[in-house]
This record gives C-alpha cells, structure tokens and sequence, in this order.
DNA sequence: TGCACGATCACACATTTGTGTGATTGTCTG
DNA sequence: CAGACAATCACACAAATGTGTGATCGTGCA
C-alpha cells in the first residue's frame, strides 16, 4: 500500500515537478493536486489522502488557512507546508493550524519523499532552520528569566497552581483539606520568595517561568 | 578548518565508536571525549569546541544538568543530546536548557555526522519523532481553547496587559492617565466577555490563550 | 539532643478588589 | 439623525487580599 500524497501549489512547474517525482518514486503515489487553496479544500476529503504537501502563498486563501480548514475535516490526514517563507510567524501559524512538518522549498527533492514518509510514521518533519526557531520560541518562553519558583516547597508548589487557577484562599484550602488562614500563610512566603506583593504577580511568575 | 566535536557518553563502546566515525572523517574532528559530565564540565570550556554530543544518562549528574552548566559558560558551543529517552518532559528540559539538537541513538551514524554539521551552521538537527513530540506541546500551548480574549477591544486589552504585570488599578490608571475608576469600569467588561470574578482568573486566561 | 524549618492554624486591620447603579462624551453606522 | 457602543468617571458596600504578630507540631540533621 502506497502512501497516498496530496499536493497544493500555483506553480504549475512546481506542482508538476512534485507530481512527477512521487508517482515515480516506489511507495509514493500522488493522488491528487491543485493549483489553489478553494479547490484543495473542496476536494482532498474526497480523497484517500494520507499526506498533504501544501505551499504557503496561495491565490486567494493561503495555505495556512486551508490546512486550518482541512483539519478539522479529517484530522487523520498529516500536513507539511512545503514553502520559502523562513519567519517565525509563518511557522508557529502553520504548526498552530495543526500542520505537522514545515520544510523549505530549497529541500532537495530526494529529501522530500524521506519527509512525506517521516510524516505518514507520525513524526514531523522539518528542516533543521526551522527547527532551530521552534526550539528558540521554546526556550524563551519557558527559560529566560533567574527562575525564583525553584526555591519554592512541594507544596507551596501545589497553593501557586491552584493559585494560578483562579480561586479564592477558600476554594484552596478545600481543596487541600486545609483552612484557608494556612492557604494565607504558605502565600506569605511564596511572596516573599518571589519576591512580589500580589496574586496577579505570583501568577505571572509563576506562569512565564 | 574542520568542525570541532566532543563527546560526553559513558559507554565505552558508544564514545570510541563515535570518536572514530568524527575523526575518520573529512572536515570533523574529535577534540575531547568524556566518561562523565563532571569531567566534560571541567575540560570543555578549556577546548575548541564547536559542537557537543551529550549523553543524557549519566552516572552522577546528568546530561542535562550539564549542558545548562556549560551553556551559560560558553553559549557559543552548540549540544546535541544524544540518548535513548524519547519522552517529552527529558526532551523539553534539555532544551529549555540550552540544547539546540535532539536525537535518537538509534539513528544510522551516516546521518549524525550530518546533523553534526546542521548544529554547527545554526539549525536545531532533531529526529522527526522528537520534532514531533515538540510540535504537539506548541499546539497543545497555543491552539485549544475558544480564545475569549478575541473579542476584547484595544483599549481593553491595553488594560489586562497591565493587570497581567501585576499592576494595581490606580497604577494602571496613572500610566494610562485615566483614573482608576475607569480601570475598575473597562474591567468589569473584560470579566464579562472573559466570563471570570477575579484579576487573576483573567490573567490566566490571558497569558495562556 | 537541640534546633532549624516546613506545614498547620488564628486574629486583627488596612488596602484592594468585585460589583451594583448610575452619568457624560465622542464616534460610527444604518 | 437616532441609536449603539467604546471610553471616561463617580459613589457605595461587601468580599477578598496583604501583612503584622503570634502559636503548635513533626521531621530531619548536625
């Protein structure tokens, strides 16, 4: 059983290069393909599609929109944005969406089946620039800053998430099984740990750590 | 000028393995290999090193400690963890730690010279499977929810960005030149369109979405 | 054995927040 | 032009929060 490709892309000699180079290829046969988004989106859930090859800059709708579209159709079918866009924006939009591999258009051809097979076995293919961006956004968002939150107990750990939640000193405290005057006491030293004055700031430090 | 690589592993078949595929070839050079991070932490700084293998398993501290160690020492180095554990929370804290790459042992050893040379010029070489897993925390973070906040006007918006410093009222009221009965007012539509009682349930919402 | 420290609880008081019930002004749109 | 709506401000009162100043109990460790 061959994997099943699907290719969206105005480029005529573009989409036909693909075309030709997956139904020439052992194991790969392409089952359909479009040169805009509207017809793609029309007619892929028609088809016994396992892998969708999809460029970015489309006509009227873009790509992005469209493997939104798509997915929530049929969730089974694995998306890669096939494109030259290289901006973090474009990329974590797509993944976002639900893409699962974002590859540059300069990918050398052989590459690309070793891609569409990565994706059908589940994993998701990228190129390794822009891995690096995903990996960046990774690491800012939860490293950065000196981390005060390490200093914190198990189970002053425990108040700052339910504290993070959004309830009340009452709330947590019944949920802890314990009174609400412990929850005020535990949050006098997470304060002074983190060295903030309020709920709201906590929560903020706690959250962006 | 080859590419300079060390390696931290503790199995000795695995480091002599590797060393000899980098030194056997062109353009790679093994200038260091080690049987622990204590040892790696000490010599590494002190060679010309462009990209390191890392271990995650091993016998006192951990790879991962390791790399967090030396990256703030010297961020130019580029770590690639190199390991057998393919569950997210090992993935996420070697690269909040600093690791541009992540792969699988079992990878064909053609392919890490490779990889080797994609982390040297700035990518982020990760097996498609890793990819994956961190694709799935991207959309699982980012995606999700309905998103409430879509609905917020501008200026409201202006307000919770400050209410999710930490700010009081009146202070938001000060940077904004309007008093904080104002921010009390725009508040209580925020809360109704973000269907919450509190500063902090709206932050959550805000910082999450 | 003694002491530091985390977890538990209590009371008091000032401040901040959440919310009900208003009003005024400007802008945009059918 | 009328009406919707965002942005601005005011007053009042109850509830929640922030913080000072205590106490008791258990566990681990020097």
């Amino acid at each position: 059983m061959p994997i099943n490709v699907a290719i969206v892309e105005d480029k005529n000699e573009i989409r036909e290069g693909l075309t030709f180079l997956i139904n020439s290829s052992e194991g790969y046969r392409c089952v359909g393909s479009f040169g805009n988004a509207e017809d793609g989106l029309a007619q892929i859930p028609q088809l016994k599609a396992d892998v969708v090859l999809m460029d970015i800059n489309l006509p009227k709708m873009n790509g992005i929109e469209c493997v939104r579209k798509l997915k929530t159709k049929k969730s089974s079918i694995q998306f890669i944005m096939l494109t030259v866009y290289e901006d973090s924006e474009r990329i974590f939009e797509s993944l976002k969406a639900g893409a699962s591999g974002y590859l540059l258009k300069r990918t050398p051809p052989a590459k690309i089946l070793e891609w569409i097979g990565d994706a059908h076995r589940g994993g998701s293919p990228m190129s390794s620039e822009i891995a690096r961006k995903v990996v960046q956004s990774f690491q800012k968002n939860t490293h950065a800053s000196p981390d005060e939150t390490a200093q914190l107990s198990a189970r002053e750990n425990e108040i700052l998430t339910h504290l993070a939640k959004g309830f009340t000193y009452k709330e947590i405290g019944d949920q802890l099984f314990i009174s609400s005057e412990t929850v005020r006491s535990h949050l006098r030293r997470i304060y002074e740990k983190l060295q903030v004055h309020s709920r709201t700031e906590a929560v903020v430090k706690f959250l962006t750590r």
